[in-house]
RNA sequence: GUGGGCGUAGCUCAGUUGGUUAGAGCAUCGGUUUGUGGUACCGAAGGUCGCGGGUUCGAGCCCCGUUGCCCACCCCA
């Protein structure tokens, strides 16, 4: 009985040898970036309890759980009520503060070495309708730094994400756009006046204001700041500053962020549409823009949260950070042209063969695969023909393979003690005693 | 959740107003050539035209349904 093919679930993708040399590319500029400022990797379980991401969401978290990848917990039979079940779930991690946030309080930092600074990459889950940019299984790199609440700090985490995007060859045109959510108390006080601000616009049933804003007065008022339709943005002139309600610690430390963003060499662009709704967010908020690509700009966002570490049960301890998906940031590669082949050109090397050992005959064949073994074990990547392919079709396998150097066994006579190899670089064949074939190798490439 | 577009070989795509046995390039496989910078030539293999139904003498092409993918909106932790 004929079935459907086999295929990846929706919003998944396979990553083919020649995808993951990009992939590496990403991760190694990420592992270099962070270990450059001294940032340290964690790993944490890519599935948590499902109430680890519900406290984190707060009350966006009806918004989003049906956005989120969650299983069942095993329970004893007839133990526990289907609610019981529900609240006890796990659930694939949708992005990656709340894990790193949770291994921090729980691995006793914030009582015993409070400053932490930690970097991430791994795949994060979300039960979403993919789109371009946008996948169900995506990698994130992140990083959170604990312990201070210095403005340097927030700096010095924006610049890492900003050089993250200048080594992998985005140009000077990269923006860090600047905001802050002031403290809770401020927040409050802003979202009460931006309620009175906006309540008369929604107070009639004249269309005013788009109807998604209809939705995001009730749902989410500070999104009401960000919406792309011409004519609600005009509605928002002269809605209120929360910088006017700043309280002044709040207000100084937003200034010194981007002082010390000057001093860095990233001046900072101040944008009041970036707005993060999550309570325990605090003060800094950012985006790192390239506008070259247009309306896809955006590259990295992230943060202060200075209430986060208390929100999942630590003491008070305040923290910063940013995350990037690969997925947009690979878009934009491609849209840019980058990487230069010489920035992956190593990698590339990397998996092709150094030696390719080209069996003349039937008989060669099981002598050349134990010399094979041999130059693998000094240490040599060397590649042998297992389809038994004529010698002519093996030396075009070789040329294939980027392999440098072409190694076959003598055909004198079965016992040969020699082999012939030839360096494609100087191009002259050499007569060597098969045990001194590695060592010869190994001279050549020093 | 809403809306739009597209499914022909492994990949990128042709395929005339509906008309014999559905094509090309690349990739693959085999061979010849070239004692060597991935050449050139010859040949082979590979498709129930996403799937199901309908219209028709006849459907890759028209209609309906379905499914998959893509894109946009929503959301964006």
């Amino acid at each position: 009985m004929a079935s459907e093919p086999f295929r990846n679930a929706r919003g998944t993708r396979d990553l083919f040898p020649d995808d993951l040399l990009l992939i590496h590319h990403l991760e190694r500029t990420a592992v270099a970036v962070a270990r450059a400022a001294s940032y340290q990797e964690i790993r944490t379980p890519l599935f948590e309890e499902t109430r680890l991401f519900q406290r984190y969401l707060g009350e966006a978290s009806d918004v989003v759980e049906k956005e989120m990848f969650t299983v069942p917990r095993r329970l004893a039979e007839g133990s526990a009520a289907p609610s019981e079940q529900q609240s006890s779930s796990f659930t694939f991690r949708p992005e990656g503060t709340a894990s790193v946030a949770r291994a921090y309080v729980q691995g006793g930092f914030a009582k015993r070495a409070p400053l932490q600074k930690w970097f991430y990459v791994g795949p994060m889950f979300r039960y979403e309708r993919p789109q371009k940019g946008r996948e169900r299984q995506f990698t994130q790199f992140g990083v959170e730094a604990f312990g201070a609440q210095s403005p340097t700090l927030d700096a010095e985490v924006i610049a890492i994400a900003v050089e993250f995007f200048k080594r992998l060859g985005f140009g000077a045109e990269l923006e860090v756009r600047l905001n802050s959510m002031g403290d809770p108390s401020d927040r409050e006080l802003w979202r009460v006046a931006l309620r009175s601000f906006f309540a008369p616009q929604f107070a009639t049933d004249a269309a005013v204001r788009c109807a998604d804003c209809r939705d995001r007065f009730e749902r989410n008022i500070l999104r009401l700041l960000d919406c792309k339709v011409a004519q609600c943005q005009e509605l928002n002139v002269g809605a209120p500053d929360l910088f006017e309600l700043m309280n002044a610690e709040a207000t100084a430390h937003h200034q010194q962020v981007g002082a010390a963003l000057l001093a860095l060499g990233f001046p900072a662009i101040e944008d009041r549409s970036i707005v993060r709704g999550l309570d325990y967010y605090t003060r800094t908020v950012f985006e790192v823009h390239y506008p070259p690509l247009g309306a896809r700009s955006a590259l990295c966002g992230g943060g202060r949260y200075d209430g986060l570490v208390a929100e999942m049960g630590g003491k008070p301890t305040p923290g910063v950070g940013f995350s990037i998906g690969f997925t947009p940031t690979e878009l934009a590669l491609k849209e840019l042209h980058l990487p230069a082949a010489a920035d992956l050109q190593d990698l590339v090397s990397a998996q092709a063969p150094q030696v390719y050992a080209i069996a003349g005959s039937e008989q060669d064949r099981l002598p050349l695969l134990a010399l094979t073994e041999q130059l693998r074990r000094s240490g040599l990547r060397c590649e042998f023909d297992h389809r038994g392919k004529s010698p002519n079709a093996q030396m075009k396998e070789a040329l294939k393979s980027g392999a440098r150097f072409f190694l076959t066994l003598d055909s004198a006579a079965s016992g040969a003690t020699s082999v012939s190899l030839r360096d494609q670089n100087d191009n002259q064949p050499r007569t060597i005693a098969v045990a001194a074939a590695a060592a010869a190798i190994h001279a050549a490439l020093a």
